[in-house]
DNA sequence: GTCTATAATATGATAGAC
DNA sequence: GTCTATCATATTATAGAC
């Protein structure tokens, strides 16, 4: 699947165009995961492709739509796959479906690591412009969450519980960008673990 | 406390240029934390303080430099407050050791928060040399909470399960700086639903 | 679709006056 | 300690040829 597959933004483009645009993306995310948005420098990004600078313009507007574009895919990657594995798996109870949920956030994550991690490690720096057109599908995923652990905590949850338990969750997986080494740690080793603790009953 | 008074290896410094120093390091964090590394103008930092880019030389050598000093801060002023904090109470069982280093290292978070977020949010970003500075306090902060977890966890605990709980910890807390509001939350409240989940006894 | 050429501007760092 | 002036170099973005 091609990123630009995934997103549906871009309908029936040209082929050519297409795959160029794809192979921008790719690169894109891996810089700005790896050196951070200011960092990413068009004409190194360009030279990657193997295209001059100003080409790059035919396929974006601009420095910041095309960060926007590499970010969204980054929770997209993720809150699609976790959306579907938890439709693939309705009859669950609530426990076992959020922990399906963390399996699929963290491996996704692991897997796409370069448009996610650069939405993670980068939003924070990125221009206000670009976080607002992030705000729909940030809040999007976020619902998911909210509502799996609505479902888990029981009707005496407040809305802060909910908030703390989504953020203790997002929080403990997320960090794992800063320190999983796929030569000595296990995905799901991790997630299990962590969900033994994170959601068990409350005493 | 002045920052510069928090740093040992600034001994009897001139006033004048500790104060600078000073002023220096605290807009230099406030701006790395805001807009990362690279889009840390050393210009706009100088005028922020009152002087031009050039003045800034005589404090420090390089902008790696003055980014590594302030982001050692970031480590050292959590460590040394969870470290005090732990000698201050020496009785306390292993469980409630635990919750008490949660809560400093959350609470100088979020009010050192500048120093300590330019570390989180900009270390991945940074130059490798910088990096390297840090490894030494970095890796002497991860010892006191994998010596915590160590006593907490008990002797069947192996190395990884060790890790894994203190990357869940780490990883719970550290989020917060995306998302705390001071107005909205509270520190105490998140640390306790996030301890009395994470630090209780397995099944 | 991709190129060349360039505009307009910002950057970190240094030398030397004061 | 701070300033001025400057070097050398990078940046995003645009216009127009092909």
């Amino acid at each position: 699947m091609t990123v630009s597959s995934a997103n549906p933004r871009t309908p029936n483009p040209k082929p050519k165009a297409a795959a160029a645009r794809d192979q921008i993306l790719t690169h894109a995310a891996r810089m700005m995961r790896a050196r951070g948005y200011a960092d990413m420098s068009l004409r190194e990004l360009a030279a990657e492709v193997g295209m001059k600078a100003g080409s790059l313009y035919y396929h974006f507007p601009s420095k910041e739509a095309l960060a926007t574009d590499v970010m969204r895919l980054g929770v997209e990657i993720v809150s699609d796959a976790v959306q579907a594995g938890l439709e693939d798996a309705p009859d669950l109870p609530p426990r076992a479906r959020m922990a399906r949920a963390m399996q699929i956030h963290l491996e996704t994550l692991l897997s796409a690591s370069d448009f996610s991690s650069a939405h993670i490690r980068c939003y924070p720096f990125v221009p206000l412009t670009v976080q607002s057109e992030l705000k729909s599908v940030r809040k999007k995923y976020d619902k998911i969450w909210s509502a799996l652990i609505e479902q888990h905590l029981g009707p005496k949850a407040t809305p802060t519980d909910i908030r703390y338990l989504r953020y203790a969750i997002i929080g403990a997986l997320n960090w794992s960008l800063e320190w999983f080494d796929p030569a000595h740690d296990d995905a799901a080793v991790y997630v299990t673990s962590v969900a033994d603790r994170l959601l068990r009953e409350s005493p």
